[in-house]
RNA sequence: CGGGGUGUAGCGCAGCCUGGUAGCGCGCCUGCUUUGGGAGCAGGAUGUCGGGAGUUCAAAUCUCUCCACCCCGACCA
């Protein structure tokens, strides 16, 4: 390809409103155009980064065994009515209806349609286990899109659903495709993490995430350097403190907090630590009122919080006062004829901070057993950095990643709701066993980018790189002998399958190599009239300081093993 | 959904308060010069000033309304 002919649109400016790096760099290299709020166009560069990362998570689904097929974007409502995900989902489907008044989706995510089609399909056991994948356009009417194409409307995903006589056939395809995740990834040149993830109401043996480790990014994962543990921090466990409950040292006494509604305000009024002191958070779960206690200093984690009460919402200031008799900000343990769930680490504390559930007060000095009854005890908070692992080996780190791939044991939620069986050997029928597995084809651009970047622009890792080198003649348009090595080279390159960009647009040098730079090229050529007469080329790799010379007679092979080396 | 903000040339912005000929930088076009890291000079083109309504002799500017987009929030009592 060369870049009179391809559609190059670079500009030094980024759009005010992009935040990301990502974002900002993905516009000023033209690769993507925003046409409305989180629904973008792929332009030509952008998309050739997009197609090779298909082609690579294609191949290796191929490789594993999955079976690639297309399913429509937009999916007959009667479908969705049946899986009860009609009325599950909300907003984010995107509803509308056709020209005879009927409802359709425009897809999500493709569960009924496949499940619908291994029920047809799929009726013996001697059919399965089958593996079906799809790379297709997906619309999630985001609440609010952001950060260029890392969270949008419009995506590319690619969706994979397997179907299993049991549950250890599930588990083998799992495992399965633990590995080929791991393996795309990998391929992609990305720095990623397998994070096990929380699996909701649905159950089964696990969930994973792959998180490429990026600063900017919207999930947090709890690490263990000291092993292999990673888990999202939604699913992290916070251990309970190794040290047992303290006596009580201090009597409880009253003391007056006017205007202090916070723990950080309380402790600081207080001239003690945040851990020393109990937030109190109110929820109410249906009609019941429930307080979660959890240290100053920590963050109540509400996915765990939900799987001891259930859904819940919190609290508002009336139904606070009802239950408490008092204002939000000075709530606590102590006197409340509430059910109270405290954390692990809240049940350990002695001679704690609390609020009295009297305005204008707290009380100092609060122990449990004591001055209240003992608490039912949860792991309810988000772990911080320090915790103890929980496989028992080391403390933990909190990392940011964004989430580009999620592997899942959908177990026989969707075939029962769709009645999906097969008949076994025994003809009797059986509901399949499910999982599915997906990975964000275009977020994946935005996350390498957001990983691969520097003052020049972007850096891509080769194999999803735009193009794998550009080769840049000095002089092209102006010297005729320039002209003609340069496009003996460029069919060399061409004919021997490497995916050769020839700049050839009649620009001053500087602009020529800004652009390679900011579309982040890896491997550049520059041909000259004084490297001509010398008989070499000039190489240099993206993040190489320095330019070296190789003879412009053996640039092909000079070529293959800077590859080979990268 | 709640709060805040912004819409002026392809992109980035000024002008609005205090109504009176629509501007600047980048980009684009033409010419000359330049030619190994986003060139210089000269000339030029490009605007429903987000849409609609209103006030006024006169609206980018004031008022109302609609729309679009962006940011923050939507647990921390």
């Amino acid at each position: 390809m060369r870049t009179s002919r391809h559609f190059i649109s670079t500009i030094k400016e980024a759009p005010s409103d992009a935040e990301l790096v990502s974002h900002k760099l993905m516009i000023r290299a033209g690769m993507v155009r925003r046409l409305a709020a989180g629904i973008y166009t792929w332009m030509p560069v952008g998309l050739r980064v997009v197609r090779k990362i298909e082609a690579i998570v294609r191949e290796e689904m191929n490789r594993a065994g999955a079976c690639e097929l297309s399913m429509p974007v937009v999916q007959p409502a009667e479908l969705w009515q049946e899986s009860g995900r009609w009325g599950a989902y909300g907003p984010e489907l995107l509803r509308f209806k056709d020209r005879h008044e009927r409802d359709f989706v425009i897809q999500p995510t493709s569960e009924e349609v496949i499940t619908d089609i291994a029920r047809a399909e799929l009726r013996s056991y001697r059919k399965l286990p089958m593996h079906f994948y799809q790379i297709q356009t997906k619309f999630r009417d985001e609440r609010r899109p952001r950060f260029g194409v890392m969270r949008v409307r419009e995506f590319v995903m690619k969706d994979g659903y397997s179907f299993h006589v049991d549950y250890a056939d599930l588990e083998r395809e799992y495992r399965n495709m633990y590995d080929t995740y791991t393996r795309i990834f990998t391929r992609l040149g990305l720095k990623f993490r397998a994070v096990a993830a929380d699996t909701g109401a649905i159950g089964g043996t696990g969930s994973h995430e792959f998180q490429v480790l990026a600063d900017s990014g919207e999930d947090a994962i709890a690490w263990a350097p000291e092993s292999d543990y990673a888990a999202n921090l939604e699913l992290a466990e916070a251990m309970a403190p190794a040290e047992p409950r303290k006596k009580p040292s201090e009597d409880m006494r009253k003391v007056p907090t006017p205007g202090k509604t916070t723990c950080e305000e309380v402790a600081a009024l207080l001239n003690l630590s945040l851990q020393r002191t109990v937030k109190a958070v109110a929820v109410m779960q249906d009609k019941a009122f429930n307080l979660l206690l959890i240290r100053g200093d920590h963050s109540l984690n509400e996915i765990k919080a939900q799987k001891v009460l259930g859904t819940f919402r919190f609290a508002g200031e009336a139904e606070i006062r009802g239950a408490l008799g008092c204002k939000p900000g000075y709530i606590g343990p102590v006197g409340a004829k509430v059910r109270v769930i405290a954390d692990r680490t809240v049940a350990a504390m002695s001679d704690f901070v609390c609020g009295a559930n009297e305005e204008g007060f707290h009380l100092a000095g609060a122990n449990w057993g004591r001055d209240a009854g003992e608490p039912e005890v949860a792991d309810i908070r988000n772990v911080v950095e320090g915790d103890p692992s929980p496989d028992g080996k080391g403390t933990l780190k909190i990392l940011r990643g964004i989430e580009v791939g999620h592997i899942f044991q959908l177990r026989t939620k969707y075939s029962k709701a769709l009645k999906a069986t097969y008949l076994d050997a025994k003809q009797q029928p059986q509901f399949m066993e499910m999982g599915c597995y997906g990975i964000g084809i275009t977020r994946i651009a935005a996350a390498a980018v957001e990983q691969n970047h520097d003052e020049r622009g972007i850096v891509f890792p080769r194999p999803i790189a735009p193009f794998d080198a550009c080769l840049v003649p000095i002089g092209f348009h102006k010297n005729a002998a320039v002209r003609e090595a340069a496009e003996k080279l460029y069919a060399e390159l061409a004919a021997a399958g490497i995916d050769v960009l020839l700049e050839d647009r009649d620009e001053r040098p500087g602009v020529l190599f800004a652009d390679m730079d900011l579309l982040g090229i890896p491997h550049r050529l520059v041909l000259s009239e004084r490297g001509l007469a010398a008989g070499t080329i000039e190489y240099k790799g993206r993040t190489q300081a320095a330019a070296e010379n190789a003879p412009l007679a053996s640039a092909l092979q000079f070529l293959r093993d800077k590859f080979a080396a990268a």
